[in-house]
DNA sequence: CGCAGGGTTGAGCGCTCTCAATATAAGTGG
DNA sequence: CCACTTATATTGAGAGCGCTCAACCCTGCG
């Protein structure tokens, strides 16, 4: 069992400071309005860290829901296997956000894979669960946070239903550099941690037609690319394929 | 506000059955594992119903949250429409199943319209949220509701990223044929509620295509298909067109 | 009866896929 | 440190699936 100790305020803000706020349990926390003592028990629902070697899985498909996972650090793929062993990418998942949320009526829908060293915080479900009915705010947050994972998935839908390939990788790019800015680091320069593949199933294309993009973007002088390493030269240009609709 | 009335037992029982029961509230009530009492509860959360004429929307994109609606009778689609005036349909909605979780984080994402003269039940997520903490099962079942939806939209971005437009189509008809099936109609015979169009933006096709597609699984002697009357001469015929893929 | 919305069908094009060869990185073990 | 292996990327050529454009048909309704 979790036993909840007293804990000095300050003790509490600080602890808070380090586990949660260093857990970037944003999505969780943030913008929550808790007080805080609230935040201490929150803070104490994250009651273990885990690291997560690259290849490995936080948790799979169909494996028994115990809890959902905070990005510590690093980067990850979520992912349904068809019965085929097709694989279809169903996001991607950095600092901050939250992952397992699917499996909340009974066991985890996809896999969720580390993509480089990776770090989560583990929250039991029990725990939040039963904290939910006490803090308002907290509960609101979680359901919250369903609803937006929702809206992002139809986000995607529109992506895959409605866009041609080019306007895909840049919804893809804009996307990502969008919250890369979010974490502090650069909106135009970074590495990308998945593969072509996994781009591919991401965006329904094969791995072929979105490497051939990534050169057609670059020529056009809008990226520039080397393997995983991608800059973004021309923003407005990006967003310009998306307007361009047709 | 809403006043929680003392009511009798069996009164609530028989109130029950009229409303919450006929209002199909399955998703949500059934499997729940309620108490009487609870169940009175709940059932008093639907405090109206509300008639949505064909074409009428339930809500739209935008606006402001406050309940979530359990479709009592008829059929609805939800959908996004995109900057450029691009609708796509991210659902297709009946009897017994919710409407507009997508807005618990503040307003609703997406539009639900009626494609037939149709019955919701309203239910104001203040009285869900609130209740929801008195009741586990309750909260339990509201979470594991919407991580079913995230799970769907799931199925639909693996049907969007990796299928080929029959294997669309296939199991495009074989979710119909169930669910009806579950609400006591027949599996293989039913009328369409939606358009040519709306399936195509739903599947990520076009109108033409999803015609042809039609005509084609009636040749081959898979259904029978004359505009929006639907029956499925054979489903095992249509289950192969998923199995052999590629 | 005429109109409008929805559905079907045809012809041809083009985007994306398939198949295949080559290039580049990243390990791995000697 | 260097050959060797393996994973990942790039690029080309050609094919085919689904789209576009367009004509026609069906059905319900005023």
């Amino acid at each position: 069992m979790h036993a909840v100790t007293a804990i000095h305020p300050a003790a509490a803000a600080a602890k808070f400071a380090v586990t949660c706020s260093s857990c970037n349990l944003r999505e969780l926390c943030l913008p929550a309005g808790l007080s805080a003592d609230e935040l201490e028990r929150v803070e104490n629902v994250v009651y273990a860290r885990r690291r997560v070697a690259r290849g490995e899985s936080v948790f799979k498909a169909g494996s028994e829901f115990n809890a959902i996972y905070a990005v510590r650090s690093g980067f990850f793929k979520t992912s349904l296997i068809d019965g085929d062993g097709r694989e279809q990418v169903t996001g991607f998942f950095m600092g901050g956000e939250l992952l397992g949320m699917d499996g909340i009526d009974g066991s985890y829908h996809g896999t969720a894979i580390a993509l480089e060293d990776s770090e989560v915080c583990i929250m039991p479900y029990a725990l939040i669960e039963e904290m939910s009915r006490d803090i308002p705010a907290l509960q609101r947050r979680l359901y919250a946070v369903l609803a937006r994972e929702i809206a992002r998935d139809h986000g995607v839908m529109m992506l895959l239903g409605s866009m041609r390939a080019e306007e895909r990788l840049a919804t893809f790019l804009l996307n990502l550099s969008r919250r890369f800015v979010r974490r502090g680091y650069s909106a135009t320069e970074f590495h990308l941690r998945m593969t072509r593949e996994e781009i591919g199933s991401y965006l329904g294309l094969k791995l072929e037609t979105v490497s051939r993009l990534f050169s057609a973007f670059q020529k056009d002088g809008l990226i520039e690319v080397q393997q995983k390493y991608v800059r973004i030269r021309d923003i407005a240009g990006v967003e310009r394929v998306l307007a361009a609709r047709h």
